[in-house]
RNA sequence: UCGGGUGUCGUCCAAUGGUAGGACACCAGUCUCUGGAACUGGCUAUCUAGGUUCGAAUCCUGGCACCCGAGCCA
């Protein structure tokens, strides 16, 4: 990691507090002195998959909400309740990513796996309690005993064992003498229940596999429902912030709460995050991956942390998005420009410009010394002059971007064609003289006069040009690969397929698109895998760890707006 | 069909009975050694029908639309 990656969060002193319902309550709590003057949050991923940018607008109203308030704290906490899924990469992959974002939980790691005893107990007290039993129905069974949303459910014929029965069926099951399926724990509540999560929902079921962290020390394992609210409950949690489609399962978690007789966090919820031209479900990611349609968690069209680090974003960039988008509990699309909005935004302040060549055309000045080489200055940002200065060697072959000459140019494009003359950046006023063509009638070369009193890249006399180019020195120029990305998808929702369509219908085909040769200054021979510029013109780039020692790979992170390129599809729709 | 939730510019979020505002996007312009950045201006919205009120995005009633819910997933 570099130092952009190294910086934190910044605290709640120097950051200009954001506002939002859930805030709002939690400051009315605290008024209300309703926990103490305590604010705690806690972060709950399951540890089955990779973060992604959903997960980030999570991680910061947490990690958020604890920093601004005083004595706030909040936990990183796995839901590791489900051993078949679920594995330690995953866990040290989180971790990495949470720290990356800028957020620190202290010693405060816990894991859902941890409170198995206690949630064992809290079972058994239940059972105590004639609010749970022991089910021997298939899960088939149960199913069909559930009812519809529209039908109530019917009692399993378990439902009333005695408490002796229960308890005993119970233990034996925790030992070991029942294969996986056979029976399960359910709570007693309410078969007829409108709320289907009450429907006496499973608590333990059997599965003989070992866990990443309490090996197989356990053959049943709580379910999700039975082991979230308590987890809070357990590290004394003010409010559990979640997702939207919980709030149908919060009075489940009162239920088990009160009938526990233990503490009562406060659970609210919001709406998740939806990105256009992508998707955000570990399900379709997964796909993704598995399908072959990207590199892997990390290729950088993933919506992923780990994807969109590779890509080039920054930490501080994530942070600014999760803050501008709010909070509210309305379902909602993002537009994906405003992540990349956040990008520029942070990029163009701290990121140092070099020139990259990304389509090489061979430019020849006719007037300059074959042997000649000079070192012309060139600013590293202008945003700031802190960031100081670098030289740039100038030769009589040069490239410059293919796109920026036209033979017969319309109107409005006013870069280099035949006759005209423009700004070679920080260096010289060039004239093309002559265009050098293959016999398919390409353009291969061109041919230029340059003015040796404009060094540096004014003109003594005065006189204005339209435009400045950037460009490489030939014999010095460093070749490197070049990838750009587009949308994954070409749909900016992809969740609207009604027709049974798949997301994977509207996979981008051109989401991927590599340039090689291009053509990158000298002063770029030690960039660093991570390592982000501006390539002047162009967008932000940052070095992908797949460059080695022979061939430097650099990823396009996002291109800087673009009005030709607005222009120009102005044009061709007309 | 039952229960829970949600409807404000193209998009996201505000306005907590008193001038519907900000950001992104878009359009136009200024400036510019990046057609970048910065700056200026413009554009467009309260789901619907009634009601209460001097005054309603906000309160009440009735519709409509969308999301979540029938895992031994989380």
């Amino acid at each position: 990691m570099n130092d952009q990656e190294k910086e934190k969060a910044p605290d709640a002193s120097t950051t200009t507090r954001p506002s939002d319902f859930i805030r709002d309550i939690i400051a009315h709590d605290l008024k209300e002195d309703k926990y103490g003057g305590r604010v705690h949050t806690r972060f709950p991923p399951e540890p089955n998959g990779y973060l992604h940018i959903g997960h980030a607008k999570s991680i910061c109203l947490n990690f958020g909400v604890a920093a601004e308030n005083p004595g706030g704290l909040c936990n990183l906490r796995f839901d590791d309740t489900n051993p078949i899924k679920e594995e330690a990469e995953y866990v040290a992959a989180i971790k990495a990513d949470v720290r990356w974002l800028g957020f620190d939980w202290g010693d405060r790691e816990y894991y859902a796996s941890d409170y198995f005893g206690t949630l064992y107990e809290y079972a058994v007290k239940l059972i105590r309690r004639k609010l749970a039993y022991v089910d021997d129905l298939t899960a088939d069974e149960i199913r069909e005993y559930r009812g519809t949303p529209t039908e109530p459910g019917r009692n399993s014929p378990y439902r009333n064992r005695s408490v002796e029965e229960n308890l005993d069926l119970f233990r034996r099951m925790r030992e070991g003498e029942f294969p996986d399926g056979s029976r399960v724990l359910r709570a007693r509540i309410d078969m007829a229940s409108p709320n289907l999560n009450l429907r006496d929902p499973v608590l333990y079921r059997v599965l003989h596999a070992a866990h990443h962290r309490t090996g197989d020390a356990w053959c049943i394992y709580p379910m999700y429902d039975f082991a979230h609210g308590q987890s809070d409950s357990i590290e004394e949690i003010t409010h559990s912030l979640c997702t939207l489609e919980f709030e149908n399962h919060r009075p489940l978690y009162n239920w088990f709460l009160d009938a526990l007789e233990i503490y009562h966090p406060r659970q609210i919820e919001f709406a998740r995050l939806n990105l256009s031209h992508t998707v955000m479900s570990k399900r379709k990611l997964l796909a993704l991956v598995r399908g072959g349609h990207v590199s892997g968690w990390d290729d950088p069209r993933m919506p992923t942390l780990s994807g969109l680090r590779r890509r080039g974003y920054t930490p501080a960039a994530i942070r600014a998005f999760c803050e501008r988008i709010g909070l509210a509990k309305r379902d909602s699309l993002v537009d994906m420009a405003l992540l990349e909005h956040c990008l520029r935004e942070d990029l163009n302040r701290r990121a140092p410009r070099v020139m990259g060549v990304l389509g090489p055309l061979r430019v020849v000045i006719e007037n300059y010394p074959e042997d000649k080489e000079e070192s012309l200055e060139a600013i590293n940002n202008p945003e700031d002059p802190g960031m100081g200065t670098r030289q740039v060697p100038f030769s009589r072959v040069l490239f410059i971007e293919r796109d920026d000459f036209m033979e017969d140019p319309p109107k409005k494009f006013y870069r280099l064609a035949p006759g005209r003359e423009v700004r070679l950046r920080y260096a010289y006023f060039i004239t093309c003289v002559g265009v050098v063509k293959n016999d398919a009638g390409e353009v291969m070369e061109l041919r230029c006069t340059y003015d040796p009193a404009t060094r540096g890249g004014d003109a003594p006399d005065g006189r204005k040009v339209k435009s400045t180019l950037h460009w490489v020195a030939a014999s010095r120029a460093i070749p490197a690969e070049v990838r750009l990305y587009d949308h994954l998808l070409s749909k900016d929702d992809p969740a609207d397929d009604k027709n049974g369509g798949d997301f994977k219908d509207v996979l981008n085909p051109r989401s991927l698109e590599i340039l090689k040769p291009c053509y990158l200054e000298p002063s770029l021979v030690d960039a660093s895998p991570g390592s982000r510029y501006q390539f002047e013109r162009l967008g932000y780039f940052c070095v992908d760890p797949d460059s080695s020692e022979d061939q430097v790979v650099f990823n396009r992170s996002v291109t800087l707006r673009d009005t030709w390129a607005k222009i120009q599809k102005a044009g061709t729709k007309k």
